[in-house]
DNA sequence: CGGTGTGAAAACCTTCACAGCG
DNA sequence: CGCTGTGAAGGTTTTCACACCG
């Protein structure tokens, strides 16, 4: 996920493959909602579609936490809740920081649903000194000085990055020597982290890329032309063409459309 | 991914793997920083390590793309960024709308990595009138009511979400209605939209839950006991222990801990 | 009967290891 | 020689389909 040495090999922890790991959340919180209704059962077919995945693979994934369903009938959500809370580890409180109190920081530092599954924010913690003591999100903003001693004071093990990407890596250095083992990085670069570290990244314009390339492809798919509302704007040669093959071009392979010849390297 | 009927289905697009379309980003921003240093020319080892994953796999992720590498020397960094730009779909503008200027909307709003990656934020849009005509992040905030109207004057394919999970639907629906087709949800809810939409979602809790897990195996495992700093701090069963089984329990199959026994359902 | 739990098959993704080219 | 490009092997994830149980 991250770079570097990261993340333990290939091994699934306590035999829950990781794939079924990432969708636990999603289960969990389209739980909750059945939850806040009082609806007491329901079947993999309907949680599946509340949480947006298919039942097999629902099902699937239940069987790594063990029978918890009862047959003809379907699962207790009260019970399941439970259940993911606890294999999530969201039964017991983690303390997290937040390093880089921009505009995403604070938009993190108010993030309803950090609170709401156990996660409490301990601090959050800034480098510029205008902010210090600033209250954001009703928690005063200390100093990135007293990194280390926030971290060890309060027992944080899971930092959050929201710096710009030019001092992360130096940001998350600090926080893994201060003792945090697991960090969710909003900066737009990769991280190095030891051995028994884990990274977590969130990086909002790859997301935003690979809705692109589909988007691409619509274009020239659909069979009746390219329909309705919604086609690329100002799809102009905008971007610059860089540089291209110096050397005749013998061999190039590329599925389609070549580079505009220019500039070599 | 996103819910109900989404996403092509199991289908490669154009042969290339989901899987390698999610890392041509992370190989852009790379080669963008590469190039940014005037480095001609990358090998598979190096690229690899800049961006985070192991050269093996970067090699069979470009052969997808084409042969563009020089044997006995590397790949030329201009080339490639062009032709990794050029396959995500970057090489034409795609205006963008942001629904939702909270405090998340305005990080988006203000984030550089969309426009050095051409997207264009083309329109924020929120339903506060107070907000309205407010400039955020140097754009005027415009209502709500306008949404369809901006969509198809802007002729926008990618909208943004970052409203109140309890408003997200129907924005939605109104997008795709107006003819976005492809969405970045960043509302906690699962989003059904019709099929040829794309969907894909951002839940900054969901990453810290994964992180959460992998935390908890942490505190177990060890050799030496939970070493230094960063061990969970109040892991008191502060959190609910909720519902039961109310039936003899003959059969739990669940690893270990049951559930602390009390109301039934 | 209805719906879970799960082996087995299929699809997909990663890693290995090396042939072959510049 | 060094490094790409890629078949083949190995792993993981998804899907199928049905036995089995309440």
């Amino acid at each position: 996920m991250a770079t570097g040495r990261t993340h333990r090999p290939a091994t699934r922890s306590r035999g829950i493959p990781e794939a079924t790991v990432a969708r636990l959340p999603l289960y969990l919180r389209a739980l909750t909602a059945l939850s806040e209704r009082s609806v007491p059962t329901v079947s993999s077919e309907e949680l599946a579609s509340a949480a947006g995945v298919n039942s097999a693979k629902l099902r699937k994934d239940f069987s790594y936490l063990g029978s918890y369903g009862t047959r003809g009938v379907g699962y207790d959500v009260e019970y399941l809740v439970y259940q993911i809370s606890r294999e999530l580890g969201l039964t017991q409180d983690w303390p997290v920081v937040i390093v880089g109190i921009g505009n995403l920081g604070a938009a993190l530092a108010g993030y309803g649903g950090f609170a709401s599954r156990g996660f409490r924010v301990a601090a959050l913690i800034d480098a510029d000194p205008a902010m210090t003591g600033k209250p954001v999100a009703g928690i005063p903003v200390q100093h990135s000085d007293d990194l280390e001693k926030i971290v060890s004071e309060d027992g944080v093990s899971i930092g959050v990055i929201a710096t710009p990407a030019g001092v992360a890596q130096q940001v998350c250095d600090r926080l893994v020597a201060a003792g945090v083992t697991s960090i969710l990085n909003f900066a737009p670069t990769v991280l190095s982290v030891p051995d028994g570290v884990d990274v977590r990244k969130v990086d909002l314009s790859i997301e935003l890329q690979i809705l692109a390339f589909h988007e691409q492809r619509k274009a020239g798919e659909e069979p009746g032309a390219e329909a309705a509302a919604g086609g690329p704007a100002g799809a102009s040669g905008a971007a610059v063409p860089p540089a291209a093959r110096s050397t005749e071009d013998t061999s190039r392979k590329g599925p389609d459309g070549d580079m505009p010849a220019v500039m070599p390297a």
